[in-house]
RNA sequence: AGAGAGGUGGCAGAGUGGUCGAAUGCGACGGAUUCGAAAUCCGUUAUACCUGCAAGGGUAUCGGGGGUUCGAAUCCCCCCCUCUCUGCCA
């Protein structure tokens, strides 16, 4: 959530950084926020003058009835009916223009960081750089979806027996693979010098609110109705959440937070071509990384994220390239994102595995999660968030980039988490 | 899930209708003392909002919401959470 501060005192600069973001109705909806805020402002001394002689007359009232003055207490409560009218309909309205202010506040997106290009869709992204070689396959490469039933590690089928599409089961080295995966990202996050967490994979509606997929991404969570709690979407919500409502001090900075959790997503609508497989499902693993940062060192630690996830596809020995997400591709609350794409040779096209986002105060604002500035101020901090790494799509391309006529040979590093270098 | 007890400032813990934003202790911070430290002594020690150039002033907050009252941490109602016992259970 953006601070109405920011729009009042620099509402040129936020115009602009909405409209890179192809915010539609920036204009009206910062004016609106703007004149209800001097609203909010006027109600609220309003109410504060009546109240503060309300609470004289109380104490005068107070006073009277100890020394016996029964007739001029009852004057006096004369004239708190009336303050109490007054303080009521200010309160009621001032409920109102807040509820106003803040679904409006709700709708506007994080502001775009100045290196983020213009543009309106993935086409627009900016491409960092490509690292590693795409393997040179022969025309009889299989993609994954093909791969996965030729070794029996991976059935859709029973997934869809006993849950639904996009809930696949992981059987035998497809199993092992899975939790060799995960555990090497988690050791190599540790060695980043991160502490590991394990959150609960259920949040609460607060929680959904303070990382943003409240109120606008409701319907892409799994909503357990029974006790109002949601299933994650990534690990970003409980391990962000964590630090809701809290005041850090300063030399804790910054906090390196990693987790490995399943993710669940109701994907509601974005099911269509390229979907295929591993490519999108409704349940997957995904170990995240989580920083919270000073606002000056937020974009040299995203840089740091950034180097830790190219860390990894390196020791995966996965050709990959880097995108900085241009402002009509990246997400509602980020300011900066990178995105880190495999190569997947029998599909032939790039996949998406990693995300890495600076949010500035976007989610701190939410999330009440302040630090006490050098001057002595409260201040917003920085979060941050990058997957390290997502496995899906990572499986796909192990599988499909080292397949051979004697099965699929994993790379180096792995092999000890594994407990063997291929699979068939 | 049933019965009971309880939720107060960073922590512990008083306070059961009237200057209570809240005693006291601990912790933390500043100072005195000391060569330095411990001990001791003195002082400070929340957050949000409104107002003001500032100093300051005001309002709200004692789990959350609503109510009674001139006045609520204190009384009433609803919800949430914690603990103990019973039940169930990996």
């Amino acid at each position: 959530m953006l601070q109405v501060s920011v729009l009042k005192e620099h509402t040129d600069m936020v115009l602009a950084g909405l409209a890179k973001k192809h915010y539609k109705t920036a204009e009206a909806d910062v004016q609106a926020i703007l004149s209800l805020d001097q609203r909010r402002k006027d109600l609220q001394t309003g109410h504060d003058q009546a109240q503060a002689e309300a609470n004289e007359l109380a104490r005068q009232i107070g006073g009277l009835m100890k020394a016996g003055n029964k007739a001029e207490a009852e004057t006096l409560k004369a004239r708190t009916a009336e303050l109490k009218q007054q303080t009521k309909a200010h309160s009621e309205e001032l409920a109102e223009v807040e509820k106003e202010l803040q679904q409006i506040l709700y709708k506007l997106p994080n502001l775009p960081h100045s290196s983020v290009p213009e543009g309106r869709s993935a086409d627009d992204n900016e491409v960092l750089r490509e690292v590693g070689q795409k393997p040179e396959l022969p025309a009889t490469a299989k993609p994954h979806w093909e791969l996965i039933e030729q070794y029996d590690i991976i059935d859709f089928a029973l997934g869809n027996k006993i849950t639904g599409a996009g809930f696949p089961v992981y059987k035998g080295q497809g199993a092992r693979l899975q939790r060799a995966l995960i555990n090497f990202f988690l050791d190599e996050a540790r060695e980043a010098g991160y502490t590991e967490i394990q959150p609960p994979i259920l949040v609460n509606e607060a929680s959904g609110y303070g990382t943003g997929q409240l109120p606008d991404k409701e319907g892409q969570m799994y909503h357990a109705t029974a006790d109002d709690l949601y299933l994650i979407p990534t690990a970003e919500v409980p391990i962000t959440n964590l630090y809701r409502d809290e005041i850090v001090a300063a030399e804790r900075l910054p906090i390196r937070n990693a987790g490995y959790t399943p993710c669940f997503r109701r994907e509601a609508g974005s099911w269509g071509a390229h979907v295929r497989g591993l490519n999108r499902l409704h349940q997957f693993d995904k170990v995240e990384i989580v920083q919270i940062a000073h606002p000056d060192q937020s974009y040299a630690i995203l840089e740091e994220m950034l180097a830790h996830i190219e860390g990894l596809l390196q020791k995966l020995e996965l050709p990959y390239r880097v995108l900085r997400l241009c402002g009509g591709d990246m997400g509602f609350t980020s300011a900066l994102t990178y995105d880190l794409e495999v190569w997947s040779a029998a599909q032939q096209r790039w996949l998406e595995v990693s995300s890495a986002s600076n949010f500035e105060t976007y989610q701190a604002n939410r999330l009440k999660l302040r630090y006490r500035a050098e001057n002595g101020k409260m201040q917003l901090l920085h979060t941050l968030n990058g997957s390290a790494l997502a496995l899906p799509r990572i499986v796909a391309a192990l599988l499909e980039n080292n397949q051979t006529d004697a099965g699929i040979k994993l790379p180096a590093v792995l092999h000890s988490y594994c407990g063997f270098s291929q699979i068939g």
